[in-house]
DNA sequence: GTCTATAAGATGATAGAC
DNA sequence: GTCTATCATCTTATAGAC
């Protein structure tokens, strides 16, 4: 049984996506990956010989665990109400660890920056999120916790631009409450 | 009468800024603001010594021609309602002119790159913002033309959250359309 | 698979001629 | 005030030893 790459190569993925999320894609180099882990620059051509190669594998699997952790919320929540707040909570904890944001916001703001396999990759993750809304709006709407007066596609929409103001806000105030009440007030205005 | 600095100057900061909201600041140098302009890296030098002066200037300059547009907006409309759609508006302005996000958003992604100073001045903006729309809150609220449920401030800054990630997804999605009708939506849900 | 060494180019910034 | 020339440094990226 071959020794895997996995491990440097998760491990590549892992801190260049935290410093894309605390810094952007411009601001960080192949020398500030290295340093953190402790290897060298070499070592990261290796498993991603351009540098987007490697955002296009952080951005990959970023959109494939945030489904993933979709379907968890689906799996333990009990009604439309507790799946948009733990909706909301998970872009909570990315601004509470470490100040970071949605790596697909921040990859937004560069959006002239990449190809357009990257941007539709990006564009993805954002359609993938609507759909996820949409649907648990409908739910809320058939069990009469939610508001019918708009469609649950728009209604999705501004819950997105929403949440991804809300995390660029509370961020620059350097304030985690300042998210939380913006996020209390929103829940409220949802109802019927 | 001396010729004045201000042509060459206001040229630059003019440039720093359109390169700034399309594409970051960490994604622009001397060199591309110079080359725009036909002139050359030194001349920027001579008016900013540093990017840090640039993007200071840039930024200071913004907040103030922006409060100017929000005073312009109190003075033409007739109500609260016509206030807000034209602060929509005015944002929507900015991504049918090539794209570009307003220049706080762009420099709130990239915060980690700025001095307290900077830091502070973005912040600033935002509260501009949220004091504006505030007061025009009020205003609906007390002539019943808004939802008086949630206070005025929380509802300021859930709109400011709303109209930075609108903009964001907007123009990820290449479709001004799509800014335009969760606009739409979002103005619903505002009324009582 | 990880390293050293190095290339080729861009970057922010300065000195000094005109 | 604008230019040329130059700097030290950083950038992405590659070749080749171990």
């Amino acid at each position: 049984m071959k020794k895997n790459n996995n491990d440097t190569m998760q491990l590549i993925m892992d801190t260049g996506q935290f410093l894309i999320q605390e810094r952007g894609y411009n601001a960080i180099s192949y020398a500030d990956i290295a340093e953190r882990i402790g290897i060298k620059k070499a070592s990261i051509h290796y498993y991603f010989p351009s540098k987007q190669d490697l955002v296009q594998g952080i951005l990959h699997r970023y959109r494939k665990e945030f489904l993933n952790e979709l379907d968890q919320i689906d799996q333990i929540s009990i009604n439309s109400e507790e799946k948009l707040f733990r909706f909301f909570q998970h872009y909570r904890e990315t601004l509470a660890n470490d100040a970071k944001l949605c790596l697909c916001s921040m990859m937004a703001a560069e959006l002239v920056s990449f190809p357009i396999e990257i941007r539709n990759e990006i564009n993805g993750f954002f359609r993938d999120n609507e759909n996820w809304i949409e649907k648990v709006i409908e739910q809320g709407k058939e069990s009469g916790s939610m508001d019918y007066q708009i469609s649950s596609r728009e209604q999705s929409r501004i819950i997105m631009a929403f949440v991804q103001g809300a995390q660029l806000l509370a961020r620059s105030s350097g304030d985690l409450h300042y998210y939380d009440v913006m996020v209390e007030n929103l829940i409220k205005k949802l109802k019927p």
